[in-house]
RNA sequence: GCCGCCGUAGCUCAGUUGGUUAGAGCGCUGGAUUGUGGUUCCAGAGGUCAAGGGUUCGAAUCUCUUCGGUGGUACCA
């Protein structure tokens, strides 16, 4: 090939990756069982664009021109007007509207965009005070599509683009919607594939760590942001490791120093010991309420979580949820501040082993939960708020390690090209069978022609197509047309060692009429 | 962000007491097969040894810096 001395060189950006055909076919294959369950439950299909306005997306704002805080933004080059608080323009001493480049985020989850649409929805309504607190209309939708997170250190299994498959109700505090959460889940990982055994359902309620807090004196929201995200580790640091970082701090394996927070020793107990009531594996849902309500005294808060819990057990029991499939585990956190109520992870079961030998899990492949308040930072106006959300791309990936799904990909029918004058054929036959709904390729390449057949049934069978068709001189004036079954070649392909045998055993010639019906036998 | 390890052909890697033209397997290209995918056999192309500086008569090899990768840890709305 000829060209310049140098151009651009071509890099992918780090965190961002191609995604191709066979992982294609797994993610979509995820995205349409998924969304059929959603929509069964009555969610709507929603889309919303990508960039969003930074202030809509969060409290966290870019104070630069640059990526800040785990999120893309950048200034936008139109400048618009400054809004206020109350939604009028931001006006200077001689009147005129102040005009800002305002900030623009790509979005890093689809549950902000909701808060948005929902808000903007809301907005007029809300400030001709036409809606009434605690009425706010319903909503429920479902989306998906890729988020953007800016992670500076990117551990494997996860991207700076990823796909989400949100469900989310806005307008519900009915606690049975939360526990259709646990049912819709379970309902779409079981159509994606994955088997009862596959996964855990784990539910916990921030009410009652909440409660649990409130009583040894934890107040500030910050702090008790601190520990839950410590009690969160619990799996992967242990008992010891947790006391430690609620205490006094601890070194890790690789020296590091992790400071603790300094809590004093009988509070710190009073957490280990109520999480640790909780450590044996699965006990029934049951079990698990008798306890917590003898553990959770008489807080207000956690009893009002535990209710929740238990309102959860009964719906999800009258549809015949019972034992398996979703648990309770008090001592479940999930990392996002804004869950409100009832939190929801659900964690694979099913292990791999990677090429070193070691056995690997995926770990969490959903997350949701009640959120209550993220509409209000926005509007001002309370909309209670809860779904999930399938990472895609780890279950995809899941799917892809442990065998459930090889992302097949469906490979076109070659017609090859043995005489480019004969052109015009090969686009009528193509044309033809995919009038029958057969997917059908022409060699386009480079030098088709007599001597190239080769490379040409080559690419065939690396594309994996399971036909190729000849058609050239000799077959046009018999009127037939030479088949070559390629799927069956490959099958038989260990078997049969001589050439000629294997030739004769895959190939045929067809009368060019019966084309059709021959090529749709062989698929 | 912090600590450790690594960076040789498209891929996976070999190559040190520093020494003439840097190797293998797979892949790729061509041929045996003048119209025929796999297997087999033969031949060939492909490397500023991550980049830049230093030490040396001489550096893939020693040293420094930067970049990239990886393992652990922290953060993750």
């Amino acid at each position: 090939m000829e060209g310049k001395e140098r151009g651009v060189v071509p890099r992918k950006i780090k965190g961002f990756r191609d995604i191709n055909a066979s992982l294609n076919s797994i993610r979509w294959h995820i995205i349409e069982s998924a969304s059929k369950v959603y929509r069964s439950y009555g969610f709507e299909h929603l889309d919303t664009p990508i960039l969003e306005y930074a202030d809509a997306l969060g409290k966290y704002m870019p104070d630069s021109d640059t990526v800040d805080r785990g999120v893309y933004s950048f200034k936008n080059p139109e400048i618009e007007p400054v809004y206020q608080a109350n939604g009028r323009e931001l006006r200077d001493q001689d009147n005129k509207v102040v005009m800002d480049n305002h900030f623009l985020s790509l979005r890093y989850d689809l549950t902000a965009p909701l808060s948005r649409v929902y808000a903007e929805r809301m907005w007029t309504r809300h400030l001709k005070g036409a809606i009434h607190p605690g009425k706010a209309p319903l909503f429920r939708r479902y989306q998906f599509g890729p988020v953007f997170r800016f992670e500076t250190k990117l551990d494997p299994g996860r991207f700076r683009e990823f796909w989400q498959l949100d469900f989310d109700s806005v307008g519900s505090n009915n606690i049975a919607s939360d526990a259709e959460v646990c049912m819709i889940l379970s309902e779409a990982l079981q159509a994606i594939g994955l088997d009862k055994t596959d996964f855990r359902i784990k539910v916990n309620n921030r009410k009652i760590l909440k409660g649990l807090l409130l009583d040894i004196g934890v107040e500030k929201e910050e702090e008790e942001q601190a520990i839950l995200r410590i009690v969160d580790k619990l799996d992967k640091i242990g008992r010891a490791g947790v006391e430690a970082e609620l205490g006094k701090g601890r070194k890790d394996k690789s020296g590091a120093v992790i400071p603790g927070l300094g809590l004093d020793p009988s509070r710190t107990n009073r957490i280990i010991g109520f999480i640790e009531t909780f450590a044996e594996l699965n006990p029934s849902r049951t079990e698990v309420l008798e306890e917590l309500s003898s553990k959770i005294g008489n807080n207000e808060i956690s009893k009002a979580g535990l209710e929740e819990l238990e309102q959860i057990d009964r719906v999800l029991k009258n549809v015949g949820m019972n034992g398996d499939v979703v648990y309770f585990t008090p001592s479940l956190v999930r990392g996002m501040a804004y869950y409100t109520g009832p939190i929801f992870e659900v964690e694979s079961t099913q292990s791999y082993t990677d090429e070193k030998g070691i056995e690997r899990r995926v770990g969490s492949i959903c997350g949701g939960g009640r959120y209550d308040g993220l509409v209000e930072n926005l509007l001002g106006l309370k909309a209670p708020a809860s779904g999930a959300s399938i990472g895609v791309d780890r279950l995809a990936e899941l799917m892809m390690l442990t065998g459930k799904s090889k992302g097949d990909v469906v490979s076109p029918v070659l017609i090859t090209v043995l005489d480019q004058e004969l052109m015009p054929e090969y686009q009528k036959i193509a044309a033809q069978l995919r009038r029958s709904g057969v997917d059908t390729e022409i060699y386009y390449g480079p030098n088709p022609g007599f001597k190239k057949l080769k490379k040409q049934l080559s690419y065939a069978d690396k594309k994996g197509c399971p036909v190729a068709l000849m058609l050239g001189g000799n077959e046009l004036e018999k009127g037939v047309i030479t088949v070559r079954n390629l799927k069956l070649g490959s099958e038989i392909a260990d078997t049969v060692t001589d050439k000629g045998e294997w030739r004769r055993l895959t190939q045929s010639e067809v009368n060019l009429k019966d084309l059709v019906t021959h090529v749709n036998s062989i698929l």
